[in-house]
DNA sequence: AGCACGCCGACT
DNA sequence: GTCGGCGTGCTC
C-alpha cells in the first residue's frame, strides 16, 4: 500500500542515533482523510524528533496530529523549501515496542486500511490531536440594531453567539446549526464585530501529582506539634506519600504546614506523574485452587510451550477455564514478562477481572473503551513502563504496548465481538493477536466452551479428536483431506511469507488442543429439555411460558434459587401492526419495523427503532385508517417482565439488557444485586451468555430459541449453538444440578439437537462440511464491499460500476456474488449496498493492492468500505 | 475533515 | 451586479 513500508519497518523502531540533531527534515503521516501520503515537515530548533514520535503539525488551515516515520537530512524533490512548514510540537515522545510497527503495517496491508488509521485504532483516543477553529465574538465592536446592516446569514449567525454563554463556539458546530456559516463568519470578522481563533488539540497529559518525602527530623530546628504529626504520619506509611493523601491522614486544610516542614529541611515535596488508575477495593487475596486430572493436563501443555504456538482451550461451561488462565500466567511473571487476556467485554465480566486482581493484586490493569480518555492515557504510560503486569482488556487491547509480551490469552474466543467492523481497520481481535504472538514469539492460548470452527479446524485439523476427556491430544496427522492454512479470526489466513504455513511439522507441534470436557467437583453439565410450543399451544396454553417452564419457575421460590430468562430481544415486543387494515409502524430513517417499548406498567409507551434509535410515542389509532386496535407481535425482554409479573407475582425480577444497563457499572450493580439474592429472576439478552458465574442459579429458560436459528448469515447455525450453549451454561454452576429448558416452535432443527445433546462435535463435524462444500470460512475468504450513501440510486450505480471492475481485475476464481443490498437497506436514511468476494485461496497481496483502486470509482456521495474475513454479512 | 476557489442560477 | 448553493481539489 505504501511503497516506503519496507524503510518504515527499519526506521521505526526507536534508535538513538537518529535524534534530530543530524536531520533537519521528517516524513510524517497526518491524521487527515485524503491526504494518505508522506508529508515532509522542518524540524525547528527547540524540538527533537525520532522516528516513532507523535507530533503535532500545521497541515492546512489547521493543526492537526501526525506520527514521524523517518528522518532525512533533504526534502523531497519537486518540493520548494518555502512551501515546508515546522513541527509544531511533540505530543509523544514514541516508544513503542519491538516489532510493534511490523504489526500495524501487517494490520494495514491485510485489512486495506491507510496506516494511519491502524496508527489511530492503536493509539489511545485523542493522542493525535487537532486543532479546533472557534469563532469568538468582539462584544464591544458590535453596534445596537447590529441585525438591522448585516446580511440574514451573518445575523443568524450572530444570534446564536449572542445567546451562548460566551459568545464563542466551534467553527463546527455553527456550521451545522447555520447552514452556509461561513460566509456570515467571515462577513462578522470582516466588520470586526468577531475573531476567530485556533485552539491548540487538547493533548492528553500525564497527570502530575505531589510527592512528600520524609528526609530527616532535623533536632537542630524546632518544629511544632502538627508538624511532629505530620512526620510520623509519614514515617508509619513508608516515608512517602501523595500531598493529597497526607493532608487527610493528618486533617490538613492546606499544605502550609507540609510547605513549611520543607523550608525546614524534613521533608521534600516533588511532582511526580500520577498514573490514574482505577485502583478498585482490592478483592480478598486468593489461592491457587486444586486442579482437576484436565486442568492440569492442560497447564502442562501450556507450560511447556516455546515461543510462538496457538492451544485451543475446549472447556465446557463451569469447567475452570479461569484457573487455568490464572495458573499459566504465573510463571510468566516470574520471569519478569507481561500478559495480555482479552475479553469480549469487560463491563460483562468483572467476576473474572476480581479473579485476577485477587491473584495477582496491583500487577492487574484493565483497558477498554470504557475507560476515559486519561484512564486510557494513563493506563497506556504504565504499559510501557515493561514493569511485568497482567493487561485484561476488550478487543482494542490487543494494542497494549506491553514490551515483554509472555503471552496472550484471548477468552470466549467464538465471541463475534473481537471482530470489529465499524470504522476501518476492521480487524479481528483473534488475527491480530495471532500475529503479535508470531511476533514477540510467545503462546497464544484460545479459550471457549464452543470454539469456533476457525480455531477447531486449526488445532484439531478438522478431525473430531480421540475421546474427550484424554486433556490432552495430539492434533491428528494433518495431511489428510484438504489443507488450508490456519487462519484464525474469520477465515483470514496469514500472508504467507511471515511464515504460519500449516503443513510444515513445525507446525504441527505448534497447535495445539486442549479439552476439558467436565465440570470442576464433578458437576454435571445441566440436562437440557425442549419444549415444542407448537404442543403447548395445541394443549390450549397461549402463554409465553410453557407447562414446563411455569413449573420450576413456581417451585423457585420454595426451593431458594435463583432463574435466568433468556429472550433475544430487548424491548416488549418486536413489531406493532393494526388489526383492521395490517398497517406496520415503521421507522422513518430504516427499512425496519419499530419495536414497542413499554418498561413497565403505567410507563410512556414509546415506538423505537433498534438500528437507528429513532423514538416515537405509541399512537392511539393506527395512522393509515384510524382503527384503535393495534396488536403487538414478538417477544421481547420487556414483555417477558410483565408477563413474570403477572403468573408469578412474588418473584422479584431483574432486567438485564442494554436498556438497562446503559449507565456506567450498571452491569455491575444489577449482577451483584442478583448474586446477593435480591431477585430470584434475571431477565436478559445475548449478554447473559457472557461469562457469567452465578453458583444460586440452577434454572435456565430459553423463552424462545427461534429468534436465534432462522438468519440468512452463513454463521447463523454456528452462533445459534454458541448462544444456546452458552446460556444453558449459566446452570448448576454451584453445589446443586442445573436445569434448562428451551422453548421452540422448531424443535427439529440441527442446532436445537446438538444442544440439548452438549454434542460439539457432531455439529461441528456436519457444520464444517458445509462450508467446506460452499469455500466459506474456515476453507475459503472473504472480503465484503460496502457501499452506503443518502442517494439509493447513486449508491446502486456505484455499486454496480464497481462490480464491473470487480469482473474485469479479479481472476476467475474469485466469486463476486452480488452487488445486493444490505438485508435491512436502509439504515438511519442511508442507503446500503454490497458485494461479497469469495475466493477458495487467501487473497494475495497483489490482489488486494488491486482491490484498493476500487475506491476511484466510488463518487464522494458514496461511502465505500471494506470488511476483509467479515463475520456478519446483513 | 476543513477550507478556498470557481461556476451557476436567482433575486434585489 | 451580488448572494447563496454546490462541486472540485488541496493540504508538506
Amino acid at each position: 500500500m505504501y511503497p516506503q513500508s519496507s524503510s518504515i519497518l527499519t526506521v521505526a523502531e526507536p534508535r538513538s542515533e537518529y535524534g534530530s540533531k543530524n536531520y533537519e527534515w521528517v516524513e510524517v503521516l497526518v491524521d487527515c482523510p485524503y491526504a494518505e501520503g508522506l508529508y515532509t515537515y522542518r524540524i525547528g530548533d527547540e524540538v527533537e524528533v525520532k522516528a516513532g514520535d507523535i507530533l503535532s503539525v500545521p497541515f492546512g488551515n489547521s493543526v492537526v496530529g501526525a506520527i514521524a516515520l523517518r528522518l532525512v537530512s533533504q526534502p523531497p524533490e519537486g518540493l520548494e523549501i518555502e512551501q515546508i512548514k515546522t513541527v509544531e510540537d511533540v505530543i509523544t515522545s514514541g516508544f513503542f515496542p519491538p516489532r510493534y510497527w511490523e504489526l500495524l503495517t501487517r494490520i494495514s496491508e491485510y485489512y486495506l486500511t491507510d496506516l494511519i488509521y491502524v496508527i489511530k485504532c492503536a493509539l489511545p483516543p485523542k493522542l493525535l490531536g487537532k486543532s479546533q477553529k472557534r469563532v469568538r465574538l468582539l462584544f464591544d465592536n458590535i453596534p445596537l440594531g447590529a441585525e438591522n446592516f448585516c446580511p440574514r446569514i451573518a445575523w443568524r449567525v450572530l444570534e446564536l453567539l449572542q445567546n451562548s454563554k460566551n459568545g464563542d463556539y466551534t467553527f463546527s458546530y455553527i456550521n451545522q446549526k447555520v447552514k452556509g456559516a461561513r460566509r456570515g463568519i467571515n462577513d462578522l470578522v470582516k466588520r470586526n464585530w468577531a475573531q476567530t481563533y485556533l485552539q491548540p488539540p487538547a493533548k492528553a497529559k500525564p497527570k502530575y501529582q505531589k510527592v512528600v518525602t520524609f528526609i530527616s527530623e532535623n533536632s537542630s530546628v524546632k518544629i511544632t506539634q502538627k508538624q511532629r504529626d505530620v512526620l510520623a504520619t509519614l514515617k508509619i506509611n513508608g516515608g512517602e506519600l501523595s500531598q493529597q493523601d497526607l493532608m487527610q491522614k493528618c486533617e490538613l486544610n492546606s499544605n502550609s504546614v507540609i510547605n513549611s516542614l520543607a523550608k525546614k529541611g524534613c521533608v521534600v515535596v516533588q511532582e511526580r506523574e500520577s498514573l490514574r488508575l482505577l485502583q478498585n477495593s482490592a478483592p480478598a487475596k486468593d489461592q491457587p485452587k486444586i486442579l482437576t486430572k484436565e486442568q492440569q493436563c492442560a497447564l502442562d501443555t501450556i507450560n511447556s510451550l516455546q515461543g510462538y504456538s496457538v492451544a485451543l482451550l475446549h472447556g465446557v461451561t463451569g469447567s475452570g477455564k479461569t484457573e487455568v488462565y490464572l495458573r499459566a500466567i504465573a510463571p510468566i511473571l516470574e520471569q519478569k514478562k507481561s500478559a495480555l487476556v482479552l475479553v469480549p467485554e469487560i463491563g460483562l465480566t468483572p467476576q473474572l477481572t476480581d479473579r485476577f486482581r485477587a491473584r495477582f493484586g496491583s500487577q492487574v490493569c484493565v483497558y477498554h473503551s470504557g475507560l476515559s480518555d486519561g484512564e486510557r492515557y494513563d493506563t497506556w504510560r504504565q504499559m510501557l513502563t515493561g514493569e511485568p503486569q497482567v493487561v485484561i482488556g476488550t478487543r482494542s487491547a490487543v494494542f497494549a504496548p506491553l514490551p515483554n509480551l509472555g503471552m496472550i490469552i484471548l477468552d470466549e474466543e467464538h465471541d463475534t465481538s473481537f471482530k470489529q467492523s465499524q470504522p476501518v481497520p476492521p480487524y479481528h481481535a483473534k488475527t491480530v493477536a495471532q500475529w503479535r504472538s508470531e511476533l514477540v514469539d510467545c503462546p497464544l492460548i484460545l479459550g471457549s466452551a464452543t470454539p469456533s470452527l476457525e480455531s477447531w479446524q486449526l488445532t484439531t485439523g478438522g478431525q473430531t479428536p480421540p475421546a474427550l476427556g484424554a486433556g490432552r491430544q495430539t492434533p491428528p496427522a494433518l495431511g489428510a483431506g484438504r489443507q488450508t492454512p490456519p487462519a484464525l479470526g474469520a477465515g483470514g489466513q496469514t500472508p504467507p511469507e511471515l511464515g504460519a504455513g500449516g503443513q510444515t511439522p513445525e507446525s504441527e507441534q505448534k497447535n495445539h488442543y486442549l479439552s476439558l470436557p467436565n465440570r470442576v467437583y464433578n458437576r454435571p453439565l445441566p440436562p437440557v429439555e425442549i419444549v415444542d410450543m407448537r404442543h403447548e399451544l395445541r394443549k390450549g396454553n397461549r402463554s409465553i411460558f410453557s407447562h414446563s417452564l411455569a413449573n420450576a419457575l413456581g417451585n423457585l421460590k420454595e426451593e431458594g434459587k435463583q432463574a435466568i430468562l433468556f429472550i433475544s430481544r430487548r424491548g416488549h415486543s418486536t413489531f406493532v401492526s393494526c388489526r383492521s387494515c395490517g398497517y406496520v409502524m415503521e421507522c422513518p430513517h430504516c427499512d425496519v419495523s419499530l419495536s414497542y417499548h413499554y418498561p413497565k406498567e403505567g410507563a410512556t409507551q414509546l415506538l423505537r427503532c433498534h438500528y437507528c434509535n429513532h423514538t416515537q410515542i405509541h399512537p392511539k389509532h393506527c395512522p393509515e385508517c384510524g382503527s384503535p386496535y393495534l396488536k403487538f407481535f414478538g417477544t421481547g425482554t420487556q414483555k417477558v417482565l410483565l408477563e413474570l409479573q403477572k403468573a408469578f407475582p412474588e418473584l422479584k425480577v431483574l432486567r438485564f439488557d442494554s436498556d438497562t444497563t446503559s449507565t456506567k457499572n450498571a452491569h455491575r450493580r444489577i449482577l451483584e444485586d442478583f448474586e446477593a439474592g435480591k431477585a430470584d429472576v434475571l431477565i436478559g439478552t445475548q449478554m447473559l451468555t457472557k461469562g457469567i458465574d452465578l453458583a444460586q442459579v440452577t434454572l435456565v429458560g430459553v423463552v424462545s430459541a427461534d429468534g436465534l436459528l432462522f438468519h440468512s448469515d452463513y454463521r447463523a447455525s454456528e452462533r445459534a449453538f454458541q448462544t444456546l450453549t452458552q446460556v444453558a451454561g449459566r446452570a448448576g454452576r454451584g453445589d446443586d444440578p442445573g436445569q434448562v429448558i428451551i422453548q421452540t416452535y422448531s424443535p427439529e432443527h440441527p442446532v436445537i439437537g446438538a444442544v440439548r445433546t452438549h454434542n460439539y462435535s457432531a455439529f461441528i463435524a456436519t457444520e464444517l462440511e458445509q462450508r467446506e462444500m460452499l469455500d466459506y470460512p474456515p476453507y475459503g475468504s472473504l472480503i465484503l464491499l460496502k457501499c452506503t450513501g443518502a442517494d439509493g440510486n447513486k449508491v446502486r450505480e456505484a455499486v454496480e460500476a464497481i462490480a464491473d471492475v470487480c469482473e474485469q481485475i479479479l481472476p476467475d476464481d474469485v466469486e463476486i456474488l452480488g452487488p445486493a443490498p444490505a438485508n435491512v437497506m436502509r439504515v438511519a436514511r442511508r442507503y446500503r449496498w454490497q458485494i461479497l468476494l469469495k475466493s477458495l485461496e487467501p487473497f494475495s497481496p497483489q490482489l488486494k493492492q488491486e482491490l484498493l483502486t476500487l475506491k476511484q470509482y466510488c463518487p464522494s456521495t458514496v461511502s465505500f468500505s471494506f470488511d476483509v474475513d467479515p463475520v456478519r454479512i446483513e
